[in-house]
DNA sequence: GTGAAAGCGCTAACAA
DNA sequence: TTGTTAGCGCTTTCAC
């Protein structure tokens, strides 16, 4: 690829006009997908875009349309620092897009709630919203309601926890049972030769993102690491009070933790019940979600490490794919994948 | 925020125009700070502005403008996975945005070569080129074409090795010290008790990008590993034969090396060593950048964890900066920071 | 079925 | 110093 090629210049609907010997609004027409074009004419223009490599100026075609935006997220409605998160990168996404005719808000309903989930979904006004993306549990009502949301027009995404069995358009959110083994091979050579049991903290088996990650993890201890004895999870709803009320039992049930899994939003819990009991011994953590909590437990060696997806690449992505659902345009899938973030003390970003 | 907001209409230089009482040619003129209008009307359109709350649509003054972008991407010319990689990224995000009126381009230069990369520099056509992305060693004569470069308005970025010596406008790249850091703690934390050497394997100390990864390695090394021995870095040059002639002697002047750092582009002479030397005792490996070597290297467990960055975003990034330059436009810096990603066998992207 | 013409928000000649 | 006007590439009435 040489440096000082020819300077670009792409055609456009004038040169594909001429070449095919119609009107601007007749290969408007062909491009869209309009109907009341004749078969022979639809041909001719057809022809004509592809001997000239056509490419519509999305750009151009948007300011044309004066076209607009409206996308909604749906979040659960408990109180955690990813959540937290995830809004305030919606709220600055949305400021830094209002003018790109792209408005962004949010509903939150309550967590693990599928009834009051699929209420939401209902109530999408869907003669104004261009799309939704959703964060919650997947069940035969909430299918059933992203089902008849599709059906009016709009676009579906799921985020951070994917609803496979419904017809939404796209996930956006990493692999869970990757994520899950991950946490299984660091934990594992953390811990390295030493026997002893693992924990497994956990927020709903209701949730799928939770469901997986715990498949993942308990795939790669099992055949990687049989020395470590993994305990039945920990259902702490991501309730805090909760989470520090039920650990001191479990704790004292199993006197021989040497490893605690937070697979979910309970790092507050955890840190809480670790700052009650000092001088026990410490087990290796693997948490998920890098936050102000869990960066300041990475800092003072209470985490071990931290597995995340960022936030701001996780609305991003979903506004992007909105868009490019309805604009009709192809989805750059390797911009798209969102990653699973390894975070240890040093490579916390700042 | 609610579901439901008022629907967006962001105003227009006609309302500014309007508002003010001047003509759209003035209004333009003072968006732009072209020259020639008077300080009070100048005051008038900006009071204007700032009361309606106006914020120019880009994509429309681009599409009048029919400004295109001509960006030279100036790489190393060895051979190696990271760099046929970023090339890749090159030639597809290229293709992708030919259509946006963006061209990229990319040239080779001699590595570690810092006259050649001058020459390089000098040799760019500043009346047609916007923007230059640099990939290359830090000295004196890079930094003077550099500056040369800039003040003909061309917009410069570093990439991957920072130059933080000339007036290049952005860096695009890892932060390398905490990329030595975090391979450190991998390090550290794998290899556990035991007692030995580490070897780090490096390219040029005329890099920056691999100086500084020894300085973060050894920070961390001395600070929490202190029972492990830090070899002086044995000098690869990125060649594959050079290296795979180095490793033998080294290893066989020291027989207690338990781990090895490939801190730079020379996984491929490391694993061909490897295959040479069969039925030694694994070190733990902690090697840079996710290609197809590395990846099956993690497959097998000869690599225990690498420390990457994102070909695809070190790309996207750059040509963003350089357009937002060039357009005057503030970065998003939280959108482009590269992070440090971490890869086990089990978070690898497919 | 097809085409002519106006206009989206902005820029850039060219006048005045 | 300021205003008028013709586009950029595309969409969208409204005629024919």
């Amino acid at each position: 690829m040489k440096h000082g090629q020819p300077p670009l210049s792409n055609p456009t609907i004038n040169d594909i006009a001429r070449v095919a010997e119609v009107s601007l609004a007749t290969v408007d027409r062909v491009l869209n997908a309009r109907p009341g074009v004749r078969e022979a004419t639809v041909k001719k223009v057809n022809r004509a875009i592809a001997e000239l490599g056509y490419v519509r100026d999305a750009a151009a075609a948007n300011l044309a349309r004066g076209r607009t935006y409206n996308f909604v997220f749906i979040l659960p409605s408990n109180k955690n620092e990813f959540l937290s998160s995830l809004e305030a990168q919606i709220e600055h996404l949305g400021q830094s897009i209002r003018h790109e005719r792209t408005q962004l808000t949010y509903v939150r309903v309550a967590a693990f709630d599928p009834v009051a989930l699929a209420e939401a979904i209902d109530a999408i006004d869907t003669a104004t919203v261009d799309g939704v993306a959703i964060f919650g549990p997947e069940t035969p009502s909430v299918r059933d309601s992203i089902a008849l949301l599709r059906s009016q027009g709009v676009t579906v995404v799921s985020l951070v926890a994917d609803i496979p069995s419904s017809e939404r358009d796209h996930y956006v959110g990493v692999d869970n049972i990757a994520a899950g083994r991950t946490a299984a091979q660091l934990m594992g050579k953390f811990i390295g030769q030493r026997e002893g049991k693992i924990l497994v903290l956990t927020g709903s088996m209701l949730a799928r993102d939770h469901l997986e990650r715990r498949l993942g993890f308990d795939a790669v201890m099992t055949r990687d690491f049989p020395h470590l004895d993994v305990l039945a999870s920990l259902e702490g709803r991501d309730d805090p009070d909760l989470i520090a009320r039920l650990l001191p039992d479990t704790l004292a049930d199993n006197p021989n933790i040497i490893g605690i899994y937070s697979s979910a939003a309970g790092n507050e819990g955890l840190l809480r019940f670790f700052a009650s009991r000092t001088g026990m011994p410490r087990p290796v953590v693997v948490a998920h979600e890098l936050t102000q909590l869990s960066r300041e437990a990475l800092s003072n060696d209470v985490f071990d490490a931290v597995i995340s997806q960022d936030t701001g690449h996780l609305v991003r992505s979903a506004v992007r794919i909105m868009r490019a659902k309805r604009d009709r345009l192809p989805i750059q899938t390797a911009q798209e994948r969102i990653r699973i973030d390894v975070y240890l003390k040093e490579n916390m970003p700042p």
